[in-house]
DNA sequence: ATCCCGAGGG
DNA sequence: CCCTCTGGAT
């Protein structure tokens, strides 16, 4: 495994990052917390590209769970068809919009428990919703920040929790609230899966990723 | 560990 | 063609 960076090293890493986008947000069309929480729902192993696309006319007419079951399973597949996993997504938004209306008045509910209780809403997805939404101190590490926490040394681990441990452990108080987004972005346009862009890599001095292959 | 699944990129 | 994309449930 790859070693952790030390603390003056992951700071200087963020401050370069902040200064490139000092605001960095999500790139998932949403209008509300039900519209964020589907969205970030549909947006496993798909592209926030594809996913805004869907979502764009679907929002614009469904924006509640109320409006969700009226719309039903079979009107939602229609409009979620070209993402990927579109059955279990369709199946588990109803569901899920059931449960709200049900139990939660129609609302999200704040916590973790009830979130990660709802079909199709795990670790990860309850994290950006408490994070984005509800401005709680939760890391959410998908496939990106995974990569790159472990790749770079600033957040090694062998799994997601580690990962989501030495975030909170090691990356410095004031860039805790975006460490997310930028790892995302990081990830998405630079240090991309397969061939990472190490040419235009702004922290390439600070990283331990060719030290490691090379 | 495996399944679910389509779009886009290389 | 093959791989990857802000995973979750079994």
């Amino acid at each position: 495994m790859v070693r952790q960076l030390a603390y003056h090293e992951i700071h200087e890493i963020f401050a370069r990052f902040q200064a490139v986008e000092p605001e960095p947000k999500g790139e998932l069309d949403h209008v509300n917390a039900f519209t964020l929480l589907v969205a970030v729902a549909l947006s496993a192993q798909a592209t926030d590209a594809g996913v805004n696309k869907a979502t764009r006319a679907l929002f614009a007419a469904v924006d509640t769970p109320q409006k969700m079951l009226a719309l039903g399973e079979e009107g939602l597949t229609e409009h979620i068809r070209t993402i990927g996993l579109y059955r279990q997504k369709a199946r588990n938004v109803i569901r899920l919009s059931q449960i709200l209306v049900d139990s939660y008045g129609g609302e999200v509910p704040s916590s973790r428990a009830a979130l990660q209780s709802l079909p199709g809403v795990g670790r990860k997805t309850a994290n950006v919703v408490l994070s984005m939404w509800f401005h709680h101190p939760a890391q959410a590490v998908d496939t990106h920040v995974f990569r790159v926490g472990n790749r770079t040394g600033i957040a090694p681990g062998r799994d997601v929790e580690q990962v989501e441990r030495a975030i909170e452990d090691h990356v410095p108080a004031p860039f805790q609230k975006h460490a997310h987004h930028w790892l995302i972005l990081h990830g998405r346009y630079i240090c991309v899966a397969r061939k990472p862009k190490c040419g235009i890599c702004p922290i390439r001095d600070l990283c331990l990723y060719e030290e490691k292959t090379l």
